[in-house]
DNA sequence: GTCTATACCTGGATAGAC
DNA sequence: GTCTATCCAGGTATAGAC
């Protein structure tokens, strides 16, 4: 296909959304202004405008393709098992996911203030349908009487906070690597719902 | 005292701190404009100037209040006793002070990337010494064998990261009060460390 | 597709009257 | 102590040339 010369719409649109991601990550959605992505990018803050219809959506479509990702991997690696043997996936995947996207994690997180009332509906929903996954299993276990569980909601929250608040302070260049991480936070959950 | 018919700053300094608070901990700092403030206290922008020298110290004091206060009221509920009567004693205190402030803990947690780096400095700083209480008693469990802990310095953050987030779901208006709350945290708490 | 230029608005903060 | 008025910097988003 010929193209013009300047023309790198194939590629200047994904270092949009990943500048964008970047500074949201770092400085927060409302502190980022479009002038800074754009300096990122290395265009003029009009040439956005070419990818992105306006800053809020910009911000939805980063949360939402992430929920989904999210979601969908999850999907992949969830399979038919014990309940015990579904916690421990989960418990693994959460902390490695998490961990490989810090960015993703601390946007989708720390700025759905930021978000128009719909879009904030379409993101609560995806992190719902994420968290009932975790519920289902504790469940299950609590039924089967391999977990003591006495509210699975509750259970819920605080395993998903907990694995979630890897992502605080974790750094590659610390001292543990991922598997150790993931088997210190294991244990912790694994007694925690035991019977 | 005689004092000017319109003087209220004994009243309405305090009303600035709790309307930047309650504002902040909605919207988020970067989002809330001084304009706001003032409307929600019921006086004109530059009113606020009287009390506060700026936005950012305004912050940086609503932190650091939030800190001390929650360092101090730990100090006065600590004591000398049992690693596992001092951890059961912590996620009690914990949860019980944390929901009952949720704009100043939604505030010291989700504001930090908007502090000057020296006040992020003094910030962290208080934090770490708050967490630096729990893990003592986690250490000192794990030395006298009541718990099984392999990492003390990550089960902090684990337990740090489950508790504070009963914030993020507890409604008083729902089916469980603070009472049931702490205690299916404890236990979860509890066996998480059990040895 | 990107640029320059700009419209239009709102931000934090200050000055000076009352 | 509070008001009105204002400064000036910076925000999002658009228009039109290239």
């Amino acid at each position: 296909m010929a193209r013009t010369a300047g023309s790198h719409s194939d590629i200047t649109g994904p270092r949009v959304l990943k500048a964008a991601l970047q500074l949201f990550a770092r400085h927060g959605f409302a502190a980022v202004s479009m002038r800074q992505i754009a300096a990122q990018v290395g265009v003029q803050a009009g040439a956005l405008y070419n990818y992105i219809p306006d800053k809020q959506t910009l911000l939805f479509d980063l949360m939402r393709t992430h929920m989904e990702e999210l979601l969908s991997a999850w999907q992949d690696e969830a399979g038919a098992d014990t309940a015990p043997a579904r916690l421990e996936r989960f418990t693994r995947f959460h902390i490695r996911y998490h961990l490989e996207r810090p960015d993703e994690v601390f946007v989708s997180y720390m700025e759905l203030r930021n978000l128009t009332p719909d879009n904030f509906s379409v993101i609560e929903a995806l992190r719902r349908r994420y968290e009932d996954q975790l519920e289902a299993i504790l469940r299950d276990g609590a039924q089967s009487g391999d977990f003591d569980v006495p509210d699975p909601k509750v259970a819920t929250m605080a395993v998903i906070a907990m694995v979630t608040g890897v992502t605080t302070w974790y750094r590659t260049a610390g001292r543990l690597t991922v598997d150790e991480v993931q088997e210190i936070y294991w244990q912790m959950v694994r007694k925690g719902v035991s019977a």
